[in-house]
DNA sequence: GCACTATATAACTATATATTCATACATATA
DNA sequence: TATATGTATGAATATATAGTTATATAGTGC
């Protein structure tokens, strides 16, 4: 992350802001093992039919999800996998902050 | 990231949330290298004062960044550097985006 | 004390967007 | 063709928050 320019840094924050939507980040959770059709993930997710479509419809747009249509029935699948490396470093960071909260107030 | 409740999705997404912020990005950026007070972040950023105080204000009590008083100024500071891992490997993505719209296009 | 500087904060505005509802569109089947 | 099902989309609403302005707070030096 050397000399980014502002384009660069917005294309880098927007990026983030996908990822920091929690029911998006809940789709792309259950995304993890495999594709999922639109019906699978609003009732995993308990979002409405709708509003599932339109964030499926955002992180398609943007090469995170893929699409693949089968008959009625449209399968999403996880198309950039390094997400889940992001979410894996600031899970651990969470982790450590807990940890660290935790020997703080043992003190 | 497996079986994650909604309470740590809620979590990890407010942290994604927090980092995008193209200005929030482009002031721990300027961080990068060392420390700098709010005037010399808002110098640097274009932002306003306020505006830098309220998004510094955010990031340290997130864990972000940290604060340390010298007489009339405020000195931040990176407290988490993890972050830039978070950044190289969006941009790292963002790059092979490039590359593969580039090829697609030479087609 | 007073004036000056640096930072923080409260109130406000403007904007973005997550969600919902209703409806359109696409596809399968009788 | 008619009907039912799965998905997408437009309109409308509600909410969150980035940014600004004005002001408060805190520290410095006279």
């Amino acid at each position: 992350m050397d000399k980014l320019t502002d384009r660069t840094l917005d294309h880098v924050a927007y990026r983030f802001k996908l990822m920091g939507e929690p029911m998006r980040l809940k789709l792309l959770s259950l995304l993890k093992d495999g594709e999922m059709c639109v019906q699978d993930l609003v009732r995993e997710s308990g979002a409405g039919q709708a509003n599932v479509s339109k964030h499926m419809a955002l992180l398609t747009s943007n090469g995170i999800v893929g699409r693949r249509k089968d008959g009625l029935h449209v399968y999403y699948y996880i198309a950039d996998r390094t997400i889940f490396t992001l979410c894996d470093i600031v899970c651990d960071g969470i982790s450590n902050n807990v940890e660290t909260l935790g020997k703080a107030f043992s003190k």
